[in-house]
DNA sequence: TTGAAAGCGCTAACAA
DNA sequence: TTGTTAGCGCTTTCAA
């Protein structure tokens, strides 16, 4: 595999032309092709127009490194994980990076896996790197410590992700109003008793989403009713022994579920199918987090929640680039759920 | 949002310290500070240690940037994605980047997602970053155009992605390898009458894979029976859409099926349970990725074959650091799969 | 309109 | 053992 051959050697000592290479080629001082190739100041037409010819020429990309020695911005920003990139995390930063792309700022990525030894060593190597911002985002939206940070001044944005500093900034998504959604939804449809399976509760995002089922359920005129409430785990499992436990026994069974997430939505559908309750005929059934593998491949397809990750991630890019500029800004900002309607709420749209 | 209050303001002016500030408070010349630091030259004890106490007094952090522009390298890859990072890319980009982490060496990451334009854009961006190399990744593991890259000698690697130029180097899962492995497994436990429930067979994947399965078949003394083949896309419902295909008319039924992928394995067995086949004892199920969310929701949970991501992202890694070390590697690698055994091929563990 | 030179923060070669 | 200085590639003043 390793090739031998002295010919095919890569060559290491061919460095990048510098803007030097350019000037003396075009035959002109440095100065005057940095002015020509940056469109700064004065100077004619013709020696512009050859300065910038025989840059394309030599292959010339200005030395990002060497500009931001001397500017005081490095044009780059980092973006930590405290839990491996995941499901959640991904949208959001896929966009962020999208965002600042067009600004033309790069973004590190480092993954710290809930070990504080390798945040803390993460964060010394971006400083290092003289990042002009930093993204911190989390696996479950939950409080953790604020960042270590010794620069101070460094704009931090904590994304999916809440610090416990109150002057920090972080952005998440609305849960309780997220729940609210599911919840009028399944009112407008005329459902009267509505269960909720949802995840464990030392999750905040389960206890906001539960006080948005029973607002919910107050908006709506309709009692709270205590055994239709269920907290467990996040998985399909749960979402099937739920049901079992909720139609098993005798009493009045639930006619709407909203769920926690996709994953107990779709055991809780595959529960009712399997006893032979009609969803959404008999039961009508809302998850939470649109994750398409779930909500398409069940049977109907789910109604879901949407966290619009993808625009929260958009608007952290954006709220950095503000912060970046000199804003202050800080507190907890939380942005709106969309619900996104399929089958397992209203039947098959096309009968 | 915005904080006016004027003490609060961030001070935009609070520049990190430099070693000049360093020297001055240690008293000793900027030189021997550098030489305190990097523990390199002789120096008196003394004097080291107390450069040293300064330095961490005034948090003190070298610039990589101008370190970077004296040096020839920047510590820094790039890693860029012409499909949006998903499921199969992250365990490759995050094991990529915990390896290079542990050399000091930062990613940047770029989504370039099948646009063109953007990736040329990014790579623009990468080379003014002046990246000491670049790793390729794709979502399908198909052929893509080389990267156009205008700097000769940077070392790439393309990860799950293959470079049509052959003096790249591509790192791939062995798909025939993981197909051959998850025949054998079901042959051995004496099923005689696999079928293969794939994807589209514009994918290499797909086509890969099928060699390995009429290579498992030929291995065991199977003869290959085209009328268990079937092609289609990557989801649940065409596993289902087979399966009642398969079993649907009178003949000879499977006793086992390989599926492309967990999702369309989760189909079959689904589908299987559904028409009073059980799973395994009258038909043996085994998925390909071995992709938690299926395997383990599926009933019962899914016997897969795992592409070992997190592997190949590693031992990315690790080639790029040979590459940049000025080893010349080239050519195609695929790296062996495992087998994840779980109930659907062996029956319940406890029994 | 163009050129010369300082300096961003750092390291290494050389001088003291 | 410590200090001085050139220079990495760039932009920006100031001078010509």
């Amino acid at each position: 595999m390793t090739d031998a051959d002295p010919t095919m050697k890569r060559n290491l000592s061919a460095k990048p032309p510098t803007i030097h290479d350019v000037a003396r080629l075009a035959e002109v001082s440095i100065g005057t092709a940095s002015k020509a190739l940056n469109a700064s100041g004065r100077l004619s037409d013709e020696t512009r127009e050859r300065v910038k010819r025989v840059a394309a020429e030599i292959g010339y990309r200005a030395n990002d490194l060497a500009h931001s020695l001397r500017r005081a911005n490095s044009r780059t920003i980092g973006i930590i994980s405290n839990d491996s990139f995941g499901r959640f995390t991904f949208p959001i930063v896929e966009a962020l990076e999208e965002r600042l792309a067009d600004e033309g700022i790069a973004v590190f990525m480092c993954n710290a896996t809930d070990d504080p030894e390798r945040e803390r060593q993460h964060l010394d190597q971006l400083l290092g790197k003289r990042i002009d911002g930093l993204v911190v985002t989390a696996r479950r939206a939950d409080k953790r410590p604020t960042i270590g940070i010794s620069a101070a001044g460094l704009p931090v944005i904590y994304v999916f992700s809440q610090a416990d500093d109150p002057d920090a900034l972080s952005l998440l998504p609305d849960d309780e109003g997220g729940a609210l959604l599911a919840v009028e939804h399944l009112a407008a449809l005329g459902r009267k008793r509505i269960a909720h399976i949802t995840g464990p509760e030392h999750f905040e995002a389960v206890r906001l989403r539960r006080r948005g089922y029973e607002k919910g359920l107050a908006a709506a005129g309709l009692a709270p009713n205590p055994s239709l409430y269920r907290a467990g785990v996040w998985s399909e499992a749960w979402g099937r022994e739920a049901v079992a436990d909720l139609f098993g026994n005798a009493g009045e069974k639930p006619d709407a579920i909203f769920c926690g997430n996709d994953q107990i939505a779709r055991g809780a559908s595959d529960a009712l199918r399997e006893r032979g309750v009609a969803v959404p005929e008999d039961v009508a059934i809302v998850g939470f987090d649109n994750w398409d593998v779930m909500a398409l491949a069940a049977r109907p397809p789910l109604t879901s929640v949407d966290m619009n990750l993808k625009e929260l991630g958009r608007e952290a890019g954006e709220s950095l680039l503000e912060m970046i500029a000199g804003k202050r800004l800080s507190g907890v900002r939380r942005r709106p759920c969309s619900l996104t309607v399929r089958e397992s709420s209203v039947g098959h749209k096309d009968e």
